[in-house]
RNA sequence: GGCGAGGUAGCAAAGUGGUAAUGCACUGGUCUGCAAAACCGGUAUGCGCGGGUUCAAUUCCCGCCCUCGCCUCCA
């Protein structure tokens, strides 16, 4: 059975079957390197991970394609500020970007291209746009995009043509003084004449010298990799207008192809339950919250524990909540292993109903409440060791659906133990022994309050942080 | 104003035309000197509000309220 996906065009759940009958080919937008992506980022790279974990799982293989915006006002500005060409900028942020993404577990995408690596492309793109008068040049030397000439225009964010004029007219005192030339304020721009404020970062063209746009990259890059026609593309819902349906305009008029067959889009992620933006001061990137002491695990879980085409707040409680849930997991599988220590996990065995929640537009809570639910049933006690197989390999194949890697469970993790702390837990054991509970208890309750719980056993006692 | 997504237990979050998964937290029991862990239970007569359809609605229809997002920087 394949995945059924909510495709925002359509505004409804289609099957997910490639084009071509073999591979599903499809395209997120990649992030802009000019500094670390936040965790808002992140939900929709995990969304994207796991519809493509979820697709592979059900049997068909992917060509995944992701971006990255190595040019852009941000990241000239930004490289400038730092004192670094734009590509020495670009690529430390480009290597952070693959470390945290490598720390969530999620699948590197096969083709990951850069803007400023196929600027010819993307020149080649506007020429057939301006050959065919989709495109014009201002007297700047900048071009853009003439949106009246596509009609269906605006088909993916559902924006009628009047109320795309209102948006406009509404920031036409904030536009950028750069597009002071365009013949409509919904054209957008395809190549921006080079300023001075751009320094170093120009390239030649038939138009003379600057960069190209932010929407364009896109569609140039999926035309070389991907092709006229392609399975899914996919991003945040902010995605929808105007990047994707700028993408959709530049694409259709200069090919015959009808560009994605599917649209994928993910929620945001709120916190405190609005907005993080960095003037709130409520934006979290992988490396504030590891300091906070929690995982990259922990924090992949609260990223995938709510529907991706709903809101999901975003709060300390959910990592802690989370870390329990993980634990969970682990001591689960860790009392299967003992009857199956071999893992085959090719099926959801038991877990077929989790499985089939999955496939219908990736509910994520739904099969983890499957998960557990199944674990809640299964009695170790009783299972022969093929059932015991069946669950644990079942249970392997879902946890791999999601991405989801199982930490060491929490008593086998050897903890530091300072000296003073471990001698007061031996004087508690001593006191233990010789039945005098009243110190004993005292004694717990100070290894308690230093923050460190004892765990009796028939013959010894064990020291865990709290 | 337009478009979109949401409002379900203390928190989080699924789901369904027939009377509410699951995780965290809390809590009763078994076990333990006491704990911890584990295991067995409990915790929404209720699913934003008001109408309507129906034998039956949280689930369908209508109206309203609230939250969040987008409306040319934005995952």
């Amino acid at each position: 059975m394949p995945l059924k996906l909510h495709d925002t065009l359509s505004r409804a759940d289609l099957e997910l079957r490639p084009l071509d009958g073999k591979t599903l080919r499809f395209y997120c937008c990649g992030p802009t390197v000019y500094g670390p992506a936040h965790v808002g980022n992140f939900r929709t790279f995990v969304a994207q991970d796991v519809m493509r974990r979820v697709v592979e799982a059900s049997g068909t293989p992917t060509l995944h394609v992701r971006n990255i915006t190595d040019v852009d006002d941000k990241t000239i500005r930004d490289s400038q500020k730092a004192g670094q060409t734009l590509a020495d900028f670009t690529r430390g942020w480009t290597e952070k970007f693959h470390a945290d993404c490598d720390a969530l577990n999620l699948l590197r995408p096969h083709v990951e291209p850069s803007a400023v690596a196929h600027i010819p492309h993307q020149i080649a793109m506007i020429e057939k746009l301006a050959a065919t008068g989709h495109a014009y040049a201002a007297a700047d030397g900048s071009v853009y995009f003439r949106v009246s000439s596509f009609k269906d225009y605006g088909r993916l964010s559902h924006l009628e043509d009047r109320e795309l004029r209102l948006g406009a007219s509404e920031s036409a005192s904030a536009t950028d003084s750069d597009e002071y030339s365009k013949d409509s304020l919904t054209d957008f721009a395809l190549w921006k004449a080079r300023k001075p404020e751009d320094g170093a970062n120009y390239w030649p063209s038939p138009w003379g010298e600057g960069r190209p746009g932010w929407h364009l990259e896109c569609s140039a890059m999926i035309l070389e990799y991907l092709g006229e026609d392609f399975d899914l593309h996919s991003g945040g819902v902010d995605l929808i207008f105007p990047h994707h349906e700028n993408e959709i305009a530049q694409s259709c008029c200069s090919t015959h192809g009808r560009f994605a067959h599917h649209w994928m889009h993910v929620a945001h992620l709120m916190v405190d339950g609005g907005k993080m933006s960095k003037s709130l001061g409520n934006l979290y990137t992988l490396e504030d919250l590891r300091q906070r002491g929690y995982s990259a695990a922990e924090v992949r879980y609260v990223l995938i524990s709510g529907h991706y085409r709903a809101p999901l707040n975003f709060t300390f409680h959910s990592l802690d909540s989370a870390r329990q849930a993980l634990q969970k997991l682990a001591k689960a599988d860790k009392v299967l292993a003992l009857l199956a220590p071999n893992l085959s996990p090719a099926s959801p065995g038991p877990f077929q109903d989790a499985w089939d929640t999955l496939l219908n537009d990736l509910n994520v809570p739904g099969a983890l409440g499957g998960i557990f639910g199944g674990l809640n049933k299964l009695k170790p006690a009783t299972l022969t060791a093929e059932e015991a197989a069946s669950a644990r390999n079942g249970l392997h194949f879902m946890l791999g659906a999601l991405g989801i890697v199982l930490p060491p469970v929490a008593e086998e993790t050897v903890a530091e133990v300072p000296a003073d702390i471990q001698a007061l837990a031996q004087q508690r054991w001593d006191a233990k022994q010789a039945r005098d509970w009243a110190t004993a208890d005292t004694l717990r309750k100070q290894l308690e309050t230093a923050g460190w719980l004892i765990k009796d056993s028939k013959d010894g006692f064990q020291v865990l942080p709290k």
